[in-house]
DNA sequence: CTCCGATATGTTCATTCGGACATATCGTGT
DNA sequence: ACACGATATGTCCGAATGAACATATCGGAG
């Protein structure tokens, strides 16, 4: 439960296209496929079930216009999936804007906080 | 249909505490509240029911646990409603981080967009 | 030729969410 | 007393979403 992730930043969505965009929850599926090497893996490591992974890599495939996931069936390792190089650069890129937001609205973030802290407190 | 933002970045949403967060939605909610003065009003010129738009109220000031919209039934105005001033601070602070987000990742969302594009436009 | 593990899809059901209506309330003018 | 305009709520229904289950397929290994 993320409820507050630790930055402060919550959600950054990043559209390029009408259809392509990337945003938290599509970041961590490309990552945990890099790092499992499945799709399947990599959803039950986020606690979604396969249909649901599938279907994003569908729809991040389909609306990028090219392949940001490549799977394989069978095969000497019984199938698998691994990231193209534009899903690479785009998990990439998208790393590097979350680090950039956070950075750049942690002044406004702590002055709300406290804003809200104090209003809270107080009556 | 403002699928893709002049700017690039789609949604932007901050948040404070567990309960306490912004996002485009509501901002554009409380901007249209502080101009029309009325959350009807507001909620018909984004295209939503007064009861969605009232509901977003609601849980926006709940959430926070500070008011950020004061309302007022009858009266000379036939009633209206009106941001507090931590209402106004939170929307000004919102723009504020959705401008310097906007040029913090401008440099990604170009080399990205040219990326899917020449994707596209190949092979 | 069968087994295995992961991808690829379809179907069904429950829950959520928003839209459409329907009222009720309030407080100043007329 | 009544009308008006906006807030304040409740109910009901259809669309969208996701979880759960069930298969089908692929391709090398044994």
């Amino acid at each position: 439960m993320a409820g507050v992730p630790e930055t402060g930043l919550g959600h950054l969505r990043v559209t390029l296209t009408e259809t392509a965009y990337i945003g938290p929850g599509r970041a961590d599926l490309l990552e945990g496929i890099a790092e499992t090497g499945s799709i399947s893996a990599a959803g039950k490591r986020m606690g979604m079930s396969y249909k649901r992974a599938w279907s994003l890599v569908q729809a991040l495939n389909e609306g990028f216009g090219a392949p940001l996931v490549e799977a394989s069936r069978g095969g000497a390792a019984q199938g698998g999936a691994h990231l193209t190089d534009l899903g690479t650069e785009v998990l990439t890129r998208y790393r590097a804007m979350q680090a950039r937001t956070a950075e750049a609205i942690a002044g406004d973030v702590a002055v709300l906080r406290a804003l809200i802290a104090d209003m809270s407190g107080k009556k």
